[in-house]
Formats: C-alpha cells, structure tokens, sequence
DNA sequence: TAGGGCATGTAACCCGTTACATGATTGA
DNA sequence: TCAATCATGTAACGGGTTACATGCCCTA
C-alpha cells in the first residue's frame, strides 16, 4: 500500500512523470523515508493503471511512458492521508545496534558508538546541504525537517551515552553498577 | 542477518532462553526497533543451531527448547556491533505520510497532523511507563532512551508544523505563498 | 561507432506477516 | 473438565532487493 501512496504523492507534488522519473524522485527525495527500486515501480504502475489510480497520458521515445494521477487517485491519497492511521513501528538497523550495546564490554561499546556518531555526522551535513538547496519550497519541506531534526536526536543520544558509558569506565565499573541518572 | 543479531543479543542478555521467552522478549523489548514473531524465530533458532551460534542447552516441559549461546555466536555477534556499519535508511510509515503532507490543502494537513500527535502522545506515555518499570537496568536502558527522544522531537516537528501551517492558513495563503523561517 | 545514460521490464530470492494447526500443562 | 496459557511448528502470501536482460538515443 505504501508503495502506491508515494507514486501517487509524487505525481501530485511533480505532475506526470515516466517510471523512470518517480524512481529517480524515490532516490532524490523519499529516499530517507520510504525506499523503491525501478523492479518494483514499474509493475506497480501497470496495477495502478489497471485500478484507474493513473493513466499513461504519452509515450515519448525510447519506449518512455509518462503516467498522470486521476481524480480516482488523488481522491484515494487524499484519503490515506486523512483517515489512514499509520503504523508507528519502525524498523531501524541502527537504532537495533544501538540497543544491543550493553552486551559489549564499555570500551567496545564507546568505540561502536564513535563509528556510529561518524555516519550520522555525515548524514546530518548531507541533510543540511539539500535544506540549502531546496530552500523553502514546498513539497519535501517538513519531512526534510522532521530528518534533520530525528538525525540531530540521534547524536544527541549518542553523545550523551557515550558521556554515560565513559563515566562509568572511568568509576571501574561493569554494567552491573546502578547507573544513575 | 538483523534477526540473528538480535536472537543472540538476548540470549547474550538474558541467559538461555526457549523461542517462545524470545517471542516475548522481543515484544517487550525490542519492539520499537524490531520485529519478529515466534513463526519467524523458531525457524531461525534452528538454523543457527546448524551453524553452531546456539545450542539446545535443555529440553523441557511441554516440547520446550532452551537455546543457549555458544562463544562463537558471541563472537558474531561481537563483530557485527563492532565492524557492521548499520544502513542508515529507515522505513517509516508515518515519516512517509509526513512527507507527503503538503500534496493536502492546508486545512486537510492539519487535521492529519493533529490524528499523528494524538498517536504520538500515546507512544510517549507508554514508553515513559517502561522506563519506570525498567528504570536504569543496564539491558533495554539506552534503546528506550532512545526511543523516548525520538518520539518527543517528533511531537516537536508536529507542533511547530501544525504552527507553521495553520500561520499560511491565516494568511489566506495556498501552498505557493514562500514561507519564511 | 562505441560508450554512457535513458528507459523498461522479468526472475529468483529473502524476509516478514498472517493464518493454520497441534498438543501439553495448569489452575479454576 | 474446561479454559487459558505454554510451547512449537508449517504454509501461504505479499513486499522488497538483487541480478539479469534488452534496446534506444545522443554525443564524442
């Protein structure tokens, strides 16, 4: 369901575009929220068509077919958007390691977290640098912010668990000490 | 391979566990970073075996399995925290529904955001009681910490983007009206 | 005319979810 | 003895990723 909701949005926000196109605009623009290939797009697209969720409004060169929202369509993401309430599990890989932490020894741990800190370090400036470019336009403004500010978190916590993990290294500990706040 | 990783990470913590302790294990903990049911770990617990990262340790009452970690599981899993370098994208339904925000006429946008924070508020509750059953037990400690940050700088991005919008609202403005910081 | 980017598609596989199915034990 | 909980498994399905495969068009 997802997968149809995001074509849809992304026709809405960029007028009719090639599965070519959305799966460029996936990479450009969802990419930190929502993840396609072009091996999923196109099939979907076909289903789409066949649902009166969109329609192939041309077909330019090289066998280029540029797909068009249809009031069926825009009805059913305005829907989705209103009613749908979405699941608020997430599935993170980073935030599973981050978790799994207190198994490794201090030391260990500190070091894990400094390789991790690097990444998100990374991602924060590459998030700073498409706000830059993008500016105030619309489409892809709030969740650029709502990114910006869930990577900021997420060195927040490390930093501060690192501080936590370091004090206790420095009293001797193990993990078994009760770490105050 | 995240499935492993995590199976051996409570075993790590927890001691020997039977699949169906791990089931729950990973409802009550792993949760928001995770997911599995017990149709997908006792598949897996056996596969391990096969590779030697787990033993059957016991066998119990009822058919029950006690799997126990062996030292190369604890080397495995060792080595993943140390060296993996966690894929920073994350799926996120309601991240998504986020995005696609601004394809909604304002009015619409604020409605959907104010079912969100509803849902949002929720979580926070229910992890702020977790905290106070776990307190500062060192297993779960900085997973929950971070996840309790994470959902409060979302209810910050809702705020300020209820605020934001309902702002252009004020205006008369539609979407195309620039709008500052 | 050769290479790179445009453009579309299919197939195999892995992972995760939902549903189905079974049986033992315990306590009311 | 009946219901709930413990405990394990299998099967079907859907979604997503990787890899395979093809061909057109433009530019150097």
């Amino acid at each position: 369901m997802s997968l149809r909701i995001a074509l849809l949005g992304l026709l809405r926000a960029s007028g009719p575009s090639s599965g070519y196109d959305l799966a460029k605009s996936f990479e450009s623009t969802l990419n930190y929220v929502w993840q396609a290939g072009h091996s999923q797009i196109y099939p979907e697209l076909v289903k789409m068509a066949a649902d009166g969720l969109v329609t192939v409004e041309a077909e330019g060169a090289r066998g280029r077919k540029v797909y068009a929202i249809t009031p069926e369509g825009s009805a059913q993401l305005r829907g989705w958007l209103l009613e749908q309430t979405p699941s608020l599990t997430v599935r993170s890989e980073s935030a599973l390691q981050a978790f799994l932490l207190p198994v490794l020894d201090p030391v260990d741990a500190v070091a894990a977290l400094e390789r991790v800190r690097e990444r998100y370090v990374e991602k924060v400036a590459m998030l700073e640098t498409l706000c830059d470019e993008h500016g105030s336009k619309a489409f892809g403004r709030y969740a650029l912010d709502h990114g910006l500010r869930h990577v900021r978190t997420t060195i927040e916590w490390v930093d501060d668990t690192i501080a936590t993990i370091s004090r206790d290294i420095g009293h001797g500990g193990s993990c078994d000490e009760n770490v105050a706040d």
